[in-house]
DNA sequence: CATAGCGTGCCACAATGTGGTACGCAGCTG
DNA sequence: CAGCTGCGTACCACATTGTGGCACGCTATG
């Protein structure tokens, strides 16, 4: 709407977190903009404390200490995070497998908010910040299935990016699928959004219902077996109701 | 220097960090500026998906989950955070003391990262996003011991400030000490930044030895025992080594 | 030795952000 | 219930502010 230059420092700052350490040159390709223009941000950016200049190759930016003082909060935000930890490790040591965290960003996507490891040599990885869309993933369909009719209508009216055979694309059978989660209190993902992980999410609810957040165990193909997923899911879903009764508390 | 619109969005986001959940009004008070021009700045933070309206009061604003999306270096790849985390749980709940992760910010100081506290009623306390002294501190000098020479030499180079009598402000003596922590693999700050409070650190290095960050334990003198030291140093040694491990699998 | 890419600086222009002011709306409070 | 306060929102004339084309010096690279 407004405020342009600080719209575009804005996405001059992910992008470099995206590509750190990055060129001036680099980002001007990316964005198209004048290399001055792209400059000044950066040495505006520097100033503020929220970028810096690469140690070993001073022509290359990367993301300074700033984010540190901001990054905590947006963590800690509703204290969801504190009530998560020991239920997702417990989730974890029940079934060997990576467990994620993640909150629903504005309606736009599912950001990763925590993750528990599993010991597995081969496991699934996203890391904390990683963003996916809400039409395409299990945590995603968690946390659309306990949205309002409103709310889903909304998301629902934008195109449906396709990311390979399996994703839904068409709005209908999206919300037939979500009230198929709804019921079984579990989405289940299978090559939706990334090709060889599957994924099972629940919902993390506050105290009127809206989704607050998805727990989520994803495991790669090779580990996957149908026969296990409604034990899976049941596991799930009471490590998110437990999550729930936590947070509340 | 210039785009004054952007540092001052910058700094407005850092205080709602601070401050959240918090008013425009509030906001308005804390720097003195128009209200209109505050509103437009959050309304155009809250656009680019930076902040979000409190759930609860949505007069209030909040931290968004994009600021997760920008992370350091340190922090990025297999997420040094995820990591940590369960070792510090562990360590803490061995000792019983407040733990520390902090990373090094381009020579400049240590910024804490992320905590696990203990639970007496007397307790260390340093807030995610504060930054102390690399000569003065257990985690800076962790980190120092496993730098090349010339980096501590550039670090040395400068002006050793002093913060009691305690602090080594040598740069000769500065290097022997580090010898020191590099042979017994951990780190021992004792009244050198910060009074009353005794630290023990060492390294979580990367897989070519830089060090990449610092776990530390801090307990307060009326708690510190000469003799337990040993084991203390060896139990932080060997919850950085796992955290290290962790890292790189 | 030429080239390419970097950081830096300058500057006229007008697009951009500014901030005073005002309105409608909740939730308190006397 | 009327008054108050603080909120979100909006408008708008002004000039401050950011813009982006250009050019210089520098350092690696081929």
């Amino acid at each position: 709407m407004e405020m342009k230059s600080v719209t575009r420092s804005l996405r001059v700052l992910e992008a470099v977190a995206r590509h750190q350490p990055v060129t001036v040159g680099e980002l001007t390709k990316i964005f198209g903009l004048p290399k001055s223009t792209v400059q000044r941000t950066l040495v505006t950016l520097n100033e503020a404390g929220w970028l810096r200049a690469n140690r070993k190759d001073t022509t290359r930016w990367e993301i300074g200490a700033r984010v540190l003082a901001v990054r905590p909060v947006a963590l800690q935000g509703s204290s969801l995070f504190a009530a998560a930890r020991e239920p997702m490790i417990r989730l974890r040591d029940a079934v060997n497998e990576t467990i994620h965290l993640s909150v629903p960003d504005a309606l736009q996507g599912m950001v990763v908010v925590d993750r528990v490891d599993c010991d597995h040599a081969v496991r699934t990885f996203h890391a904390i910040g990683d963003t996916s869309p809400l039409h395409a993933t299990a945590a995603g369909h968690a946390v659309l299935a306990h949205l309002g009719k409103s709310e889903i209508a909304e998301v629902t009216a934008e195109t449906l990016e396709g990311y390979g055979e399996e994703t839904i694309t068409d709005p209908g059978q999206l919300r037939a699928e979500l009230g198929r989660v709804r019921e079984r209190g579990y989405a289940v993902n299978h090559n939706q959004y990334l090709h060889g992980i599957c994924a099972i999410a629940a919902p993390v609810l506050d105290g009127d219902d809206t989704p607050l957040a998805a727990v989520a165990v994803s495991l790669p193909d090779s580990r996957f077996e149908p026969g296990r997923l409604p034990e899976l899911g049941r596991l799930v879903a009471e490590t998110a109701a437990e999550i729930t009764a936590r947070h509340l508390a």
